[in-house]
DNA sequence: GGTGTGATCGTA
DNA sequence: ACGATCACACCA
């Protein structure tokens, strides 16, 4: 099956309802050389805008997440921690800045590409033997993710449909049922469940694959 | 496997 | 002042 993007109007709904379908989509990044670094998206989270304490669109439009303002299917990147950059897939009706954050990817083509990007591990012994990053840790992780497609700043804004980089649906279905828990690194609304992953991936971190309990989960839906 | 800490700078 | 984080050191 080829692989095709999605319509404009598949982005416009709800990130809560958003965030679990794109669970097993292709996230696709074309490189200055042509090539193409391509990750099956296996976690995400929901942000779910103008009521949501966690979200960056909480106190309204700034310059930085004007993004999240426009309509769905484009990307919204922001820069954090001093140092790195995270995606996001706008979704929702114009104006409401509904996302979902990308937390991690398997990585199906470009690894070479992604490794280079990502640079070694300092960790790496000398000699021969010196190994170069895991599969394993070239996607796990917003920022490691972004690093790995060379999605930076100037990437802020791309349509997801005609971009340079794409959200494409190859047929691959999204689970039947999606792992959920808490969202990650965030200091309000943390007891939200709003984090989705592909169950028992091993590219989601193992710490992070802990669900929540179940009367908590229905508690705060 | 887990926890704790420093890096580093745009944003509000 | 504080991040929608990461890498590394250290402990188990």
């Amino acid at each position: 099956m080829t692989a095709r993007p999605l319509s404009r109007r598949w982005y416009a709904r709800e990130a809560l309802v958003l965030a679990p379908e794109l669970l097993n989509k292709l996230l696709v990044a074309r490189d200055e050389a042509g090539r193409r670094r391509v990750g099956r998206i296996v976690e995400v989270e929901a942000y779910a805008g103008a009521t949501d304490p966690a979200s960056h669109a909480y106190r309204g439009s700034t310059a930085r997440n004007a993004t999240m303002f426009g309509p769905g299917g484009h990307l919204y990147v922001y820069f954090t921690y001093g140092m790195h950059w995270c995606a996001n897939v706008v979704c929702g009706p114009s104006g409401t800045a509904q996302a979902v954050l990308i937390r991690a990817l398997e990585p199906l083509a470009g690894l070479d590409e992604m490794r280079l990007a990502r640079g070694q591990s300092a960790t790496a012994g000398p000699g021969p033997a010196a190994q170069s990053r895991a599969d394993r840790d070239l996607c796990r992780g917003p920022a490691r993710l972004a690093q790995a497609l060379a999605i930076v700043g100037t990437d802020d804004g791309v349509d997801l449909i005609r971009g340079r980089i794409r959200v494409l649906d190859d047929g691959f279905a999204p689970p039947a049922h999606p792992a959920q828990g808490p969202r990650v690194g965030i200091s309000v609304a943390a007891e939200r469940p709003w984090r989705f992953w592909v169950p028992d991936s091993g590219w989601v971190s193992a710490s992070r694959r802990r669900v929540m309990p179940v009367d908590s989960v229905v508690a705060t839906q």
